[in-house]
RNA sequence: GCCGGGGUGGCCGAGGGGUUAGGCGGCGGGCUGCAGACCCGCCGAGAUGGGUUCGAAUCCCAUCCCCGGCUCCA
């Protein structure tokens, strides 16, 4: 089945056809590194990485380009309340946004372009707007005339009338338009500056964007994706740039994902309530954290609360468990009759979760289908104890592949690492044997302490038919 | 003011004119010495008022409420 899309730009679910056959030339906003990236930037982050993985799912040879910006106003005003230097302040939150979204399981993009290395191609991208005539200088600044543009407006739906109307900005008196944005921003005491036709100064935010994505991807290229309120100013101008460059049109499909809030409220740093990543894992491991990121449409808002988070937990532990039950089934040779009813049910949830993933990247419908499989490998298992060693893998092979491939939740590890070793295991052996024994001689309350006294410092223990299993956990 | 998205069962969350969403939770039963896990069954919904229709959570119109963009923001 093919992919539909929502497309930003028009509104409205489309059929996704690339521009090469076979490949797919994506550019997602990355973050602009002055501090810690937050679970709302993750949510975005994951959402992007779920576009990229299911791309590849589908055979696409995929090309993921995902910028940092390095230089801006805030890192700007970042490096002179610590007084670390930009450089210094770039270095600090890039390496821990590819470790947030290493803990993530986020893909790495195959470019991740800075935009203090791209400031040449960007000084002549500008130069030949001006030579257009789509921007023009006024000092050490240079402006983008947006009445030159025809389109704009045409992502976002605004008006340019409205936009002068609705404007709140305090009028820049060297703008020939309140709309009109910075392409080049001459330099002011203390700020990072380099050399330009129009002096000393620095790029606008916007630009790098536009010049990164066409450098890396081309004039025209498949898909841009961010959050959604990068939808104005910031991709609107995107395309203002590119498209008066080249004439041609930049992105063809524009994917933008919904807002997360925390207890129902935007997180903003006066209201206290701004959760980084690290914050999160501290909450739980990493898997909830994508999993319950996952478990709503990506356009539709998401509350980051404690029972939600909880309710991840849960939900992502049943099919961990499913899987687990899978694998410690015994292995033999002969099919047994209730095999192919389980293979049947898992290549139709299988569909279901192409179709799910089809529509619009339906997450929380696809992870209903993964359900469907494990209902299928539980009722199997109610009934039998042993399967066929290539039915097992088989059926592992698929939901292996749906739950870690695409949606990037790592079956390995559940539940919180903790250290274990040889002495660990030389004790609970011994305690379970004597647990055991005690059972044996139905010393209920003796054993029954043992369990409830493990369990309290973290070590969950199950009597099942074929002896007792133990295990860490989260306390 | 202009533009956009919503209001679904105790909770999370899909679909979107007639057919079981799914998960969490709760209740009853089964398996268990008891737990847990798992199986079976059950629980319950569509903001409000109108309208269209044989039939509406789904379409239309009003009303109320929430959230967002128009300004740095994923």
């Amino acid at each position: 089945m093919r992919l539909r899309i929502f497309n930003t730009l028009g509104m409205r679910k489309e059929d996704f056809v690339p521009l090469r056959d076979g490949e797919v030339r994506i550019y997602a906003c990355g973050p602009t590194v002055y501090d810690f990236i937050h679970i709302g930037n993750a949510r975005a982050f994951v959402f992007m990485d779920i576009v990229h993985r299911y791309l590849e799912y589908k055979g696409f040879r995929v090309i993921f380009v995902s910028n940092i910006t390095d230089v801006d106003d805030k890192i700007i005003r970042r490096s002179q309340e610590t007084g670390l230097s930009i450089q210094q302040i770039g270095e600090i939150y890039s390496e821990a946004y590819f470790n947030d979204i290493e803990a993530l399981n986020i893909m790495k993009p195959d470019v991740c372009p800075r935009a203090t290395q791209h400031i040449s191609e960007m000084i002549e991208v500008i130069q030949k707007l001006i030579e257009k005539g789509f921007a023009y200088q006024v000092d050490g600044d240079v402006y983008f005339d947006v009445s030159k543009f025809e389109d704009y407006g045409k992502l976002s739906g605004n008006k340019m009338e409205a936009l002068e109307m609705g404007a709140r900005i305090e009028v820049n008196p060297k703008k020939r338009n309140p709309a009109d944005f910075a392409l080049w921003k001459s330099r002011k005491e203390g700020e990072p500056a380099w050399y330009s036709p129009w002096g000393w100064g620095r790029p606008g935010w916007h630009i790098e964007c536009s010049t990164m994505a066409m450098r890396y991807l081309g004039e025209t290229f498949d898909i841009h994706m961010g959050g959604k309120d990068l939808i104005f100013p910031h991709h609107e101008n995107e395309i203002a740039q590119a498209e008066s460059l080249t004439g041609k049109p930049f992105a063809r499909y524009w994917l933008h994902n919904e807002w997360l809030t925390v207890n129902g409220q935007k997180m903003s740093k006066s209201l206290g309530n701004f959760i980084t990543v690290q914050d999160a894992l501290k909450m739980c491991s990493p898997q909830v954290l994508r999993f319950f990121l996952i478990s709503a449409h990506y356009r539709s808002p998401l509350d980051f609360n404690k029972e939600s988070l909880e309710q991840a937990k849960a939900s992502l532990e049943k099919i961990l468990n499913a899987i687990e039950r899978l694998l410690s089934l015994e292995e033999r040779t002969k099919k047994g009759e209730n095999e192919d009813a389980l293979l049947s049910q898992v290549y139709e949830a299988k569909k279901r979760f192409e179709e799910a993933m089809d529509d619009d990247f339906n997450t929380p419908l696809a992870i209903a289908a993964i359900f469907d499989i494990v209902k299928a490998i539980n009722i199997y298992s109610s009934k039998e104890r042993q399967i066929e060693s290539t039915t097992k893998k088989e059926v592992y092979g698929v939901v292996r592949t749906l739950l870690e491939d695409v949606l990037g939740i790592k079956i390995e590890t559940k539940g919180k690492e903790k250290p274990r070793s040889e002495l660990v295991d030389s004790l609970m052996n011994i305690i379970l044997e004597f647990r055991q024994e005690m059972r044996r001689r139905k010393e209920w309350k003796i054993s029954d302490e043992i369990r409830d006294k493990l369990r309290k410092i973290g070590v969950i223990i199950e009597d099942t038919p074929h002896g007792t299993r133990w295990q860490l956990k989260e306390v």
